[in-house]
DNA sequence: CAGCCTCGTAAGCCGACGCTAACGTAAGAC
DNA sequence: GTCTTACGTTAGCGTCGGCTTACGAGGCTG
């Protein structure tokens, strides 16, 4: 049921920027705010919606919170996509028998 | 590119249902609406948004229309996550080696 | 032809989402 | 202690998206 959470958070363009710029290296927030347009409460509450879907780590250094991509926050959907591949080939051989036996 | 409306177009739940419903197999647009309880017209909007994501296609037969899930529209997605993989591994060796130098 | 089915589109309503501004809190630096 | 920096949270506003109702366009049947 994660991959839901995944697809909401990753829908976004602005959390996709932000979760593919800690994918380079880890961050904090004024430093994810500084190279955008938008202000940093908005990236903190991006932050948070990422971390709901498990994409995101937040690990505190003194006053600064560094935040980390989780990679494995990933797999739920991959799996997600994968059942789907099965699923549309075993539907389209279906489809291909029904045919074959209207004929 | 075509993942980002591909992320935006499986975001919803009920499109994903009705994505999933097709996965099984193809079917029309009343009898997509059959089974919910939204109405017919919401359906088709959806099956909009699906097709222009790669992920649907729509064959007319008579005056019914028959719509198909398109495995192939994942595929964009999927390269996408694998990406993100490699960067991230590749993020968190840099990251290691700088804790290695730093001690 | 008339009637019925299929479907897509337009208008409008309403709730959810993203953003900003403003506040309060906690951790160093001096 | 004081000041600064970094952060999260809240309230409020504007906008986008999903849903329904109503309409018009094609196809099939009698």
């Amino acid at each position: 049921m994660t991959y839901a959470s995944v697809l909401v958070a990753l829908a976004d363009p602005t959390r996709r920027a932000i979760f593919e710029s800690l994918r380079d290296r880890p961050q904090s927030v004024s430093g994810l705010a500084l190279g955008r347009t938008i202000s940093r409460p908005a990236v903190s509450q991006h932050l948070k919606v990422l971390a709901g879907a498990g994409l995101v780590k937040s690990e505190t250094r003194g006053a600064a919170n560094i935040y980390r991509a989780l990679p494995g926050g990933l797999q739920d959907l991959r799996d997600y996509l994968d059942t789907f591949w099965g699923d549309v080939l075993e539907a389209f051989a279906a489809e291909v028998a029904l045919q074959q036996e209207s004929k």
